[in-house]
RNA sequence: GGCGAUAUAGCCAAGUGGUAAGGCACGAGUCUGCAAAACUCUGAUCCCCGGUUCGAAUCCGGGUGUCGCCUCCA
């Protein structure tokens, strides 16, 4: 079946089609590691996790790489910030390659716990200054770059044409806004690929022009190219990626090689919360532990994107996250009526119900319009293993584990109360059950009483 | 100030020319010792005005609102 995905580069969908037979060889921007992931970060992921699994879906293999940006990523455009990774060392008291360890592993926590499909080959910029270097020094050879006294700079006047991506005149743009730039700078859009470091500076190696460090878009075209060669199928990343590092990335590109790095390029928009930017000043940059102290899981945050299109601002509330919640418990509920069914469903059908999914996944991950299709499943009123079998096929795309029964530990104290209260129900002792009932609302559990028992879970 | 996006039921949202997917909430009902859960049923003519068309949520023009980018950001 034809795949279409919309490709940023042209504004518009096009019919998928990989430089290898069966293979798909892509990069995604990965995170700046200097503190916790927070959702709007981790949608970016969890569209890029949707991509994967939809090409697999398509049969393609894959070949993906995503970067770990743990130096060079400066505050301020200008190239005059502090680098991020710096700065947290400073608030944290701590050196930067223990700040880039730590909140790497919380990032992967994070991923793991979203059920992201890790990409073949994660790659982290300071173990590739050399791959960078020499990337820098041909598009000097090239004639792409010029020497300030503490910069090398990329020179944007020398490209045919700088802003393919975001198709807006870059130049108009930054001389009308009202930002104070490098004045050693030529072009106003031009950006620092190598930069000499202060003494006291912690993040620097010796390179050809001495004590330096990268600037941040070199680590992903070095990246890339070393991973996926030079020229690969898709490059992913957050919208917010399109006017000043992707349209970098391919001007490195072209310096090097005067090529464009990747056919497909695509964004992920923004998630809103309640219906605004998230912002410190609003307190509402949400991590994933955040979400869990309200009672929710990252399974149920990745239930709640499957409800708008990845190219759409998607609005997060506490109340659409619930929704999200119990519309994933329901979902896994039906899977579990269909697992135990008994009735026979033709071919016929099964299959006209996996085309329909097939069709809204390959319309450019069309997610809401392939859920419509897994509720119509779900909530068939017959009950079928061969549904089930379908609903299984479609969680390789979704990714939501629905044969995967969530059953929590109970600590021992819990354990007792609810076998007593088992035993209480069975003599049909009413007043001792309600009781111990309340006991365990007040420890913190809510009692679910079903034909099969008690289901006993954390609130 | 410049640029861009968007406006669909209470909420989250699909649908881009042929008479409005889905989820959640609300309401009604079934079930149940009670409660909860679960299950069934139920709702919108698509921001406003004008135009194109046999026909528009869907195209065009104007207006209004909201959001974003131009500064770091997924």
């Amino acid at each position: 079946m034809e795949l279409k995905l919309y490709n940023t580069l042209t504004r518009q969908k096009e019919v998928f089609k990989s430089i290898d037979e069966n293979k798909v060889r892509l990069y995604s921007c990965g995170p700046t590691v200097y503190y916790y992931a927070h959702i709007g970060n981790l949608r970016a992921y969890l569209f890029m996790d949707n991509l994967r699994r939809v090409l697999k879906y398509n049969g393609y293999e894959l070949l993906h790489a995503m970067n770990i940006t743990d130096v060079g990523h400066l505050e301020s455009d200008a190239d005059e910030g502090e680098d991020k990774m710096l700065k947290a060392a400073k608030r944290e008291n701590k050196d930067p390659y223990e700040i880039a360890k730590f909140y790497t592993e919380k990032f992967m926590i994070d991923l793991n716990k979203l059920n992201i499909s890790m990409p073949e080959i994660i790659c982290k910029a300071t173990e590739h200054i050399k791959e960078m270097e020499e990337y820098v020094q041909k598009i000097i050879e090239n004639g792409y770059a010029y020497e300030t006294k503490d910069t090398i700079y990329f020179d944007t006047s020398k490209l045919d044409k700088y802003g393919v991506l975001s198709n807006i005149n870059a130049e108009e743009q930054k001389a009308g806004a009202r930002v104070e730039f490098d004045s050693q700078k030529k072009n106003v859009t031009d950006f620092a690929l190598w930069i000499k470091a202060p003494e006291n500076h912690i993040m620097k190696w010796d390179t050809f022009w001495g004590k330096c460090y990268p600037g941040w878009h070199i680590e992903c075209s070095a990246m890339g190219r070393k991973y996926l060669g030079e020229q690969f199928d898709i490059h992913t990343g957050g919208i917010d990626h399109i006017p000043i590092h992707h349209e970098n990335e391919i001007a490195q590109s072209k310096g090097y090689s005067g090529k464009i790095p990747a056919n497909w390029w695509m964004h992920c928009e923004f998630l809103l919360i309640d219906g605004g930017k998230m912002s410190k000043s609003l307190n509402n940059v949400y991590t994933i532990g955040d979400l869990e102290n309200k009672g929710f899981s990252a399974m149920d945050y990745r239930m709640f994107n499957f409800t708008s299109h990845y190219r759409n601002k998607l609005n997060f509330t506490w109340d659409s996250l619930e929704s999200a919640k119990i519309a994933l418990s329901r979902l896994k509920e039906a899977y579990k009526k269909h697992a135990n069914g008994e009735e026979h469903v033709s071919e016929e059908t099964i299959d006209e119900y996996e085309r329909k999914f097939h069709e809204a996944i390959n319309d450019d991950l069309n997610m809401p319009q392939a859920m419509g299709v897994v509720w119509d499943v779900a909530k068939n009123l017959v009950k079928s293993k061969d549904f089930a079998k379908l609903l299984l096929k479609f969680d390789e795309v979704l990714g939501l584990k629905l044969d995967v029964e969530e059953k929590i530990d109970l600590p021992e104290e819990i354990q007792k109360i609810v076998d007593e209260r088992e035993l209480a129900r069975k003599n049909k002792d009413w007043a001792k059950s309600d009781e111990l009932r309340d006991i365990l609302n007040e420890k913190g559990y809510t009692v679910k009483d079903t034909k099969d028992g008690m289901i006993v879970n954390l609130k």
